[in-house]
DNA sequence: AATCATAAAGTCATCGGATGACTTTATGAT
DNA sequence: ATCATAAAGTCATCCGATGACTTTATGATT
């Protein structure tokens, strides 16, 4: 098993250049050398070092700036935090998924209008009519009205996240979990849109922690058994 | 105030691969056109299909294999929520970061034993006798006292979240205010170790909440002027 | 001496071509 | 039908050249 190194110039020289990033070599703010300096710092052509830089960019680690230079936006390393949350148990996930969906709803009931609402609504008609046919349908119909509810807290991270731990929980559970675990009915969902509509942030807190403490319990007596 | 449509051809192609690959123009296992091929339908360089081919394999959409293509690996890219997180604005960036303190600190009061308060206590001591003496001492003794209340959730991923976030929006404040955030007093501190050896989690959430206040007030203050 | 338009130098953006390494497919002998 | 080998296809890497843009230096003007 494993080995994995099968290296390439390009992505030696990514590393090379994240490691210096993450340990201080050059302050945030601060110009790298050249591509030609780092071509010849690393051993490798003007090419691979462009196509290194252009990933480090892409993750937000710099940000190269035409006829002046490339500088270091930030040092922080996305890559650890992700790892962590991917290998972190369900329990974990979940409790981390609630926070951003208290946070989300209680925004969203902060910042509430007519339109949200009425949207909000919809969604989650349509849900309720999928249920009984068609269980792909409804899968998609009932996540796309809990993204909706992030999306009415109008706070990009929040809908970035919560987008994130979906996926992760949703993988978790297909590698760890045979049985499902229950799924609120229609009442503790329209609870949640009530109390966005309300306008009211500790109702909709209420409601997104009354929503998922059976969930919860369920999921602690599966870990349990 | 900003347009950051500073198109560069690599970047454009990196858009219009991803978006082709979010559409299913291929099927996950499927091979895209060769370089060659590529470069004559985006009417750029090959160097160009290149950086973007890398940027998009980086972000885990695809997979080059020498000699033989490169192939679409996945249509979702779970690096992007933490990405899009670190250019999101402050007051987002906050309120990511409130969510995870708040449950954090629900947590720690359910879990909470006298050892994790005990020490919670003696990281507050220290950190108000260095208050009067050392800035930069203050700021490591007051950053760990936070971490070590989202240690005590336990929660692997909140931790990770939370350090991940503290660094993002540190940066951020360093890059774009220019004024100080209010830093919230010993009783204020005081309260949110009270509430976790309490054992209440609603009165924990409440004491980080009005931890939080005052500071994400004086925020929109500044983000207002 | 200070100001400001302009030239020069520095740097990234993009291109095209060339060679090597590796994989897949076609070939042909057995 | 099998299998070693050749050929073709494709990515990896390098090099050199030109253009676009930014920063710095220059020098004339006031």
């Amino acid at each position: 098993m494993q080995s994995l190194s099968k290296t390439n110039l390009a992505d030696t020289a990514v590393e090379a250049i994240r490691t210096d990033i993450l340990a201080r070599r050059w302050a945030i703010g601060e110009k790298l050398p050249n591509e030609a300096a780092l071509s010849s710092m690393l051993s490798v052509s003007r090419g691979t070092v462009r196509e290194a830089v252009r990933v480090l960019a892409s993750q937000g680690y710099l940000e190269t700036r035409q006829g002046s230079g490339t500088y270091v936006l930030s040092t922080v390393d996305t890559a650890r935090p992700l790892t962590m949350a991917r290998r972190a148990g369900l329990r974990d996930q979940f409790e981390a998924r609630l926070a951003l969906d208290v946070e989300a709803a209680r925004l969203a009931a902060l910042r509430q209008t007519p339109t949200t609402v009425s949207r909000l609504r919809a969604l989650l008609s349509a849900r309720g009519h999928s249920e009984a046919s068609d269980r792909a349908a409804f899968i998609i119909s009932d996540f796309a009205f809990h993204q909706a509810v992030i999306a009415a807290s109008n706070n990009a991270v929040l809908i970035g996240m919560y987008d994130f731990f979906s996926t992760v929980i949703a993988e978790t559970i297909a590698a760890t979990l045979e049985d499902d675990l229950p799924e609120p009915d229609m009442a503790a969902h329209a609870a949640i849109v009530d109390a966005i509509e309300s306008g009211d942030p500790d109702k909709a807190d209420a409601a997104v922690r009354g929503f998922m403490a059976p969930v919860l319990a369920a999921l602690d007596k599966l870990l349990l058994s």
